[in-house]
RNA sequence: AGCGGGGUAGCGCAGCCAGGUCUAGCGCGCCGGGCUCAUAACCCGGAUGUCGGUGGUUCAAAUCCACCCCCCGCUACCA
């Protein structure tokens, strides 16, 4: 049994379409894919909703972080849905069943001896009566001298101190400079003793290849306790300690196993088989700006806790938009519902599928790449080879044929390549895989030339192969592209989408036959794809483009 | 500064870990021809590269080693 689990979405904004590519979308296809081939399958994710930076936007937004995370909560699930990523669930942190687990789980850590408490002195601002975390204190860097830095890390030269080392230090919130110090307790995470079995553990996971060097480089050099508690009003409390809640980074991994319990308990299932029993197999995506809690410090909360630790982590790289960083503060990004607006989600779908490898380097998004990819590659030679089938099918009455046997061969074997593709998560590979199919499609009908007289043997054996290639593909696509699937079995005539656990029936004539048939009785040929014109692409990078100046 | 990733035709990339099958592939674009079933789509053919630089190992290097240059990212309380 799989858990998919997909890095949780931090509430206090919109999505990109770089969260796409990284995360949403490679889950939701490996997701898609294993359902299809048979596999018992759940894609769990959910709203992450606690930390400072949500706090910090109620203030300034004079509103209760309840109202801000409730407000984004809708509008990143109802963007995923846009975007067609199917979750089994989709919940979210802020919720009684996430306190309970996640107090449950510190107690598994307690118990276990994996914590203690320390006194740790924070600055606090009697203005805004919040002590402050580091983030949010500014003033000039000890070291170097470089003004307005953070509390704990300058930009300018690099170096890393704390918020009381810092010189002329005010609340980032409000500019108050006179700031208390405050002693206070805080609970910490015997990580530091947990460095073996971590390490242990990382360097056998399946984990994608850079991330992992990255993290093993990383705990070279030992690792330190980890503060889990932070000292404000939002956030799931610590049992036993006074106005202390977990820090957002304890909490929020912890989301996977409540969000699995939630679902499970709808299906009547037990969740404990996957995280404690370790029965299932957990493949986790992430971005590449989460590797160290993915891949050190949530496995060090799971050996910790005796749970199950994951199977697989999947990184991507980010995404840059025409060859600059997404940025908020510069207005250089393009929001997923923005995309759509003015194109089909699948597109996007099938830019970052077929542009993005599993590896951390970064991907541009850009519409000229975005034309190609659709108009020259999808529609030209996926969509146009479908199209052009269905119509000959149509127009010469075809029902029947023999399958062309070293056709079919070479098919096969580009489907398995393609499945095993999808199975070791290339799936830019194997999207390129589908396109050689339909290629070689193409290339038989160019050799064959069926349309000079639709009546011959060689043109129904052609067209009935070629028929036995868009079933084919029918199953291939989905994964990536499942509207478009669904459309098309619909044109098919096909009750149901099928799945690829049946692949192999592709090849069997008396099935093909029966398909065929039902299509040239009730079907017709429809186009599936639309291109994109070069004006609707102008026209919102205009609207980019503006906004970024304005 | 340290660490990670990367530098291969106009653009995007594969190959490098296990050196020869690479007189370096693929997609897009480009040029020429064909076809007309198809969403001006499709098929066939072609051109374009000192594989970041220098030196080394080897019978043989895009692939291994050393040094250097350039780009991007990260560096535990920002998710």
């Amino acid at each position: 049994m799989f858990i998919v689990t997909a890095a949780l979405p931090y509430c206090n904004a919109k999505l990109h379409v770089g969260h796409l590519r990284s995360t949403y979308l490679p889950a939701d296809i490996y997701a898609r894919f294993l359902k299809s081939k048979g596999y018992t399958a759940f894609y769990v994710c959910g709203s992450d909703c606690h930390g400072t930076p949500i706090l910090v936007r109620a203030i300034q937004e004079q509103k209760k972080p309840e109202e801000i995370v409730e407000y984004y909560h809708n509008i990143i699930k109802q963007q995923l849905e846009d975007s067609l990523i199917h979750f089994d669930i989709y919940s979210k942190t802020f919720n009684p069943n996430h306190y309970k687990m996640t107090q449950e789980f510190y107690e598994r850590i307690r118990k276990n001896g994996y914590t203690y408490k320390e006194k740790v002195q924070s600055l606090y601002c009697p203005n805004c009566k919040m002590v402050l975390p580091d983030r949010l204190v500014r003033g000039t860097c000890p070291y170097c001298g470089a003004e307005n830095q953070y509390g704990d890390y300058c930009e300018v030269c690099g170096r890393t101190y704390t918020p009381l080392q810092l010189r002329n230090p005010r609340c980032g919130i409000c500019g108050n400079t006179d700031l208390e110090i405050k002693e206070l307790n805080h609970v910490f995470f015997r990580l530091s003793e947990l460095l073996n079995p971590v390490k242990k553990w990382l360097e056998s996971a399946k984990v994608t290849e850079g991330a992992k060097k990255y993290a093993l480089n990383w705990i070279k050099e030992g690792l330190r306790d980890w503060d889990i508690s932070r000292s404000i009003n939002w956030g799931v409390p610590i049992p036993g300690e006074k106005n202390l809640v977990f820090y957002v980074w304890f909490d929020a991994p912890i989301g996977y196993i409540t969000f699995t319990k939630e679902l499970f308990e709808s299906l009547g299932k037990d969740w404990r088989k996957i995280w404690i029993e370790g029965e299932g197999y957990i493949v986790h995506f992430i971005g590449k700006d989460i590797i160290y809690h993915h891949l050190i410090f949530w496995p060090g909360m799971l050996i910790a806790a005796e749970f199950a630790l994951p199977n697989e982590i999947r990184v991507r790289g980010f995404a840059t938009l025409e060859g600059k960083k997404m940025s908020k503060s510069r207005r250089w990004y393009i929001l997923l519902d923005e995309f759509f607006s003015f194109f089909d989600p699948e597109y996007l779908r099938w830019y970052w599928t077929t542009t993005t490898s599993e590896s951390l380097s970064d991907g541009d998004f850009s519409f000229r790449t975005l034309e190609e990819k659709v108009n020259n590659v999808l529609i030209a030679t996926i969509g146009n080879f479908i199209h052009r089938i269905l119509s000959l099918i149509k127009r010469g009455n075809i029902r029947n044929g023999t399958l062309i046997a070293n056709a079919i061969s070479k098919a096969q074997a580009i489907i398995n390549d393609t499945l095993q593709l999808y199975h070791t998560n290339q799936f830019d590979k194997a999207a390129e895989k589908i396109i050689t199919l339909a290629g070689f499609g193409n290339e038989l009908l160019g050799k064959t030339e069926p349309w000079r007289n639709l009546s011959t043997k060689t043109a129904h054996d052609v067209l009935f192969t070629c028929f036995a290639f868009i079933l084919a593909l029918n199953m291939l696509i989905d994964p990536i592209l499942p509207r478009s699937a669904r459309r098309l079995s619909e044109i098919l005539q096909l009750e149901q989408k099928p799945h690829l656990s049946d692949i192999d029936k592709v090849f069997d004539s008396s099935y093909i036959k029966v398909i065929l048939e039902q299509f040239v009785e009730q079907g017709k040929p429809f186009i599936l794809f639309r291109k994109i014109s070069r004006q609707r692409i102008q026209e919102l990078l205009t609207l980019l483009k503006r906004r970024a100046k304005a």
